[in-house]
DNA sequence: GTCTATAGCCGGATAGAC
DNA sequence: GTCTATCCGGCTATAGAC
């Protein structure tokens, strides 16, 4: 994203969408803010009112919440396809704009006045997930206990992958895995864990794993 | 845990995991947790030296190193088995200080001073999974693709249910699951996404799930 | 060990000139 | 729309009395 392309609200926001994600929000100054943003420290007041409300606006313009209605929207109802189609659309929204999906991640895990604006942008996401699985067990496809357990269990598998960098440490292969890798893996790994057989876990976009490698 | 049983230097550790835990390490002041801990401010600089040591000793005190070299550790080497007891013995770990991981979890997130504390003391949770999960891929009994990418996700299983009360607004189940009951989701969930045959998904200490329910 | 008082800095916000 | 200058409160940290 070029900045200098940008009008001055925009290079603030998307400047903090940056520096949120990186340093958290108590963590980054409006100083710094409009410093990197080329911009004048006056000018957050003038667009925006006060840190708190580029907080908000951030999510407003970079997750609408139309965006989270959209997802996964299809004619079929096949539980299975249901959510591999779910799965790819907030996996393909999370590797557009990590540092969204990090703010969110990074303010789920706070009790603080931000909490409501997250939860707003959050919840949407979850209840789909969760009438997906509602159905999918009414349905005999997916075999678990606890649909709240395991409704955190996918979600945390869904948006795993951003802390990548966190275990470069450790990692074994090289670069970062693309989008039709990613979703190979997130949807064996998924429907495997769900108790769909083994049958069923394959697609026309999706390349089925064998069994045994 | 009751504070007025405690010195003053626990009373201090034990009131900013719980802050911090709450709010994150920029978003609490050394002011509010004296206060909160009932001592007095100057008491912060005299047992730590400064806010950034307090996060330390956090981690020293209530995380030790040698407490996760201890976990799992088990005499056979049957990989699903081996996996379970480590799931167990993080799992515990999690549910007995649901703050330190949260904290863990937070500072994971970000790329700030304290990343590096935090990446010494969570890391080596991380390789061992790792071993397991590569031992077990060796052995037939584990399927995946890509080693590093399974490791995000079955670190997120493991860690994500301190989450629970993000999805309150949603839930269907009422209370907390217990230990028994969340090691068991967790454990179906994660082998069957590993691609264990069912027959080995269950133990003495966890029922196993049947397939249609 | 515990306290008060204060230094010195950095935070968010805005008045008012241009 | 953009800027400088400034207010003022809260921040970390510490000196020094007891």
């Amino acid at each position: 994203m070029n900045l200098t392309l940008m009008d001055a609200r925009l290079r603030i926001l998307v400047t903090a969408k940056k520096l949120f994600a990186k340093q958290g929000y108590d963590g980054t100054s409006v100083r710094e803010i409009s410093k990197e943003a080329g911009t004048n420290l006056a000018m957050i007041s003038y667009y925006f009112g006060g840190k708190d409300q580029i907080f908000e606006a951030l999510f407003e313009t970079f997750m609408p919440l139309d965006r989270v209605d959209k997802m996964g929207v299809s004619q079929q109802d096949e539980p299975a396809e249901e959510l591999r189609l779910l799965m790819g659309d907030m996996l393909e929204f999370r590797l557009k704009d990590p540092e969204i999906i990090n703010i969110l991640r990074h303010e789920m895990n706070l009790r603080t006045v931000r909490y409501e604006i997250v939860q707003r942008h959050i919840l949407p996401m979850y209840a789909k997930i969760q009438g997906v699985l509602q159905r999918g067990r009414a349905a005999n496809v997916f075999h678990f206990e606890s649909l709240d357990t395991i409704l955190l269990f996918v979600m945390a598998s869904i948006f795993a992958h951003s802390s990548r960098s966190q275990i470069a440490l450790i990692a074994t292969e090289e670069g970062q895995p693309t989008y039709e890798e990613l979703l190979r893996d997130l949807t064996a790994y998924v429907l495997r864990g769900l108790g769909v057989q083994q049958s069923s876990i394959h697609s026309n976009t999706v390349p089925q794993i064998p069994l045994s490698n």
